[in-house]
DNA sequence: CAGCAGATTGACT
DNA sequence: GTCAATCTGCTGC
């Protein structure tokens, strides 16, 4: 098992590092507490040029704000109030590319994750906002350097078949037009890590 | 400054 | 299937 170095991070196609990072594991320590998860489903968001983009047409805001700091940076928002999201941001800085983390397989630390999921809650992380409650990211989270210890992404030789890949247009992004159609979403069934 | 919709989830009809 | 929860940013008065 490996930390990802920067410059896994820094090359210049989010969707081809959206595939890559199915199968890599994402761990936090915080508190000194560990959980981790498996990466099964991602979503690409491709800078200035992209509608679906919360960065489409260079906008630049308080809250996207990281999403032009060098690759390797995390991206923390807050989506319809309540649902802390995770993205991953790649590319050189000022370069607003960023990968939405959307479904983790549970690998460490189940009980830490249920404790925080809430008592009488199964243990979810298949969606983007209980991925990051059972891992403990929040919005104070926003900034990270995912080379650091807090929060990293691993390597530990997860081989996830090209067959076992499926690609389609991204949730949620009815809005974006013709952007909605474009294949940047990643997943592959957890199950098959068994 | 009010209104609305959004990279969502879970509880309820 | 419907709907509330409730923060950020955009649009229009």
């Amino acid at each position: 098992m490996s930390k990802l170095p920067r410059s896994f991070y820094l090359g210049g196609d989010v969707v081809a590092i959206a595939r890559d990072l199915l199968g890599k594991v994402l761990v936090t320590h915080l508190d000194g507490r560990t959980t981790a998860g498996v990466i099964s489903e991602t979503e690409a968001y491709a800078g200035a040029g992209d509608r679906a983009s919360h960065a489409f047409d260079g906008r630049r805001t308080r809250r996207n704000e990281v999403m032009y700091a060098e690759g390797g940076t995390a991206y923390v928002y807050l989506c319809y109030g309540i649902h802390h999201l995770f993205n991953v941001v790649t590319n050189s800085a000022d370069i607003p590319h960023a990968v939405l983390i959307r479904a983790i397989h549970p690998l460490e630390g189940l009980d830490l994750m249920r404790e925080r999921r809430g008592s009488g809650a199964r243990l979810s992380t298949g969606g983007p906002g209980t991925l990051t409650q059972a891992l403990g990211i929040r919005t104070a989270h926003n900034g990270t350097d995912l080379t650091g210890d807090a929060i990293h992404l691993e390597d530990r030789s997860i081989v996830v078949p090209s067959r076992a890949v499926i690609s389609g247009p991204r949730i949620g992004v009815d809005y974006a037009g013709a952007d909605a159609l474009l294949p940047y979403r990643f997943h592959f069934d957890p199950h098959l890590l068994r």
